[in-house]
DNA sequence: TTAATTGCTCTAGTGACTATAGGTTCAAGA
DNA sequence: TCTTGAACCTATAGTCACTAGAGCAATTAA
């Protein structure tokens, strides 16, 4: 049995999240100590490690509760766990894109500075100004 | 003198979104009608429109106001609206190579799934087992 | 036994809005 | 002038995924 301070070591979640976690469900409420501390059996680690690796992947709380349900049911066909992870995809390309874009921006107003006067200063004419971007955001 | 809606449609920023702004001191408390509506002067439109466009390459509201803050002191020297633009410009790079990971993990995982059962699925699988990523993240 | 560490619950805060409820004001047409 | 409907007002609560803090209890190593 595992407390859940050698849980978060051991999967890297800090001790408040797995609380959270469990609030929000994705993880089961465990068993307790006669002190009334949470003490998890093993398979917990890899639940938490599911958890903690979709998260860093970006997936929503939601998703990550839609995989772990599915992942519950070996029988199923896998198209949904194929769909929320090639609809993540989708949003993580289209924020690279975004970003790039922003990126450009970025660089065109900073290295416009030359170092003068606050009166002069194109960063603040070009946030002022939309009409001098390169493009549309 | 123009209404809080009037300055929505010519911004594109939602009338709710103003009275945050203004909660925010982000832009000053204009003034009222007989009714208590707010109604602002032109001026007001350019103010908006900066922040508008600040937000919009993501610069957060405490940037923001410092930029304000630095645009009515026009003789200060603009090395801080610089630095600002600047710092910026490195967390969206970062933001997008740490997304660029993202997707280069996320498309070996979805393009993993062969229309099995969810007992075989590769996404889970890939989930489930941090080793089989090919970058850290 | 004692001290340090780890654990518990509960509440509130974060950022940047967004939504809702329940009411008031304004402007235009009849 | 009256009425209607759109736009406005305040205040509160909700969003997401945690994080911080208070105040206390349990565990563990020396």
């Amino acid at each position: 049995m595992l407390t859940i301070g050698i849980m978060s070591k051991q999967t890297g979640v800090k001790v408040p999240t797995i609380r959270y976690y469990e609030q929000m469900g994705l993880i089961p409420a465990p068993a307790r100590s006669d002190g009334n501390q949470r003490r998890y059996p093993s398979t917990a680690l890899d639940r938490l490690s599911f958890i903690k690796h979709a998260r860093d992947l970006g997936l929503s709380i939601d998703a990550v509760r839609e995989l772990l349900e599915l992942s519950g049911s070996p029988d199923k066909p896998c198209c949904d766990a194929d769909r929320i992870a090639t609809e993540h995809l989708g949003t993580v390309r289209e924020k690279i894109s975004k970003l790039q874009r922003l990126e450009t921006e970025l660089e065109r107003i900073a290295s416009g500075c030359n170092g003068g006067k606050i009166g002069q200063c194109y960063v603040l004419q070009a946030l002022a100004d939309h009409g001098m971007c390169a493009h549309e955001h």
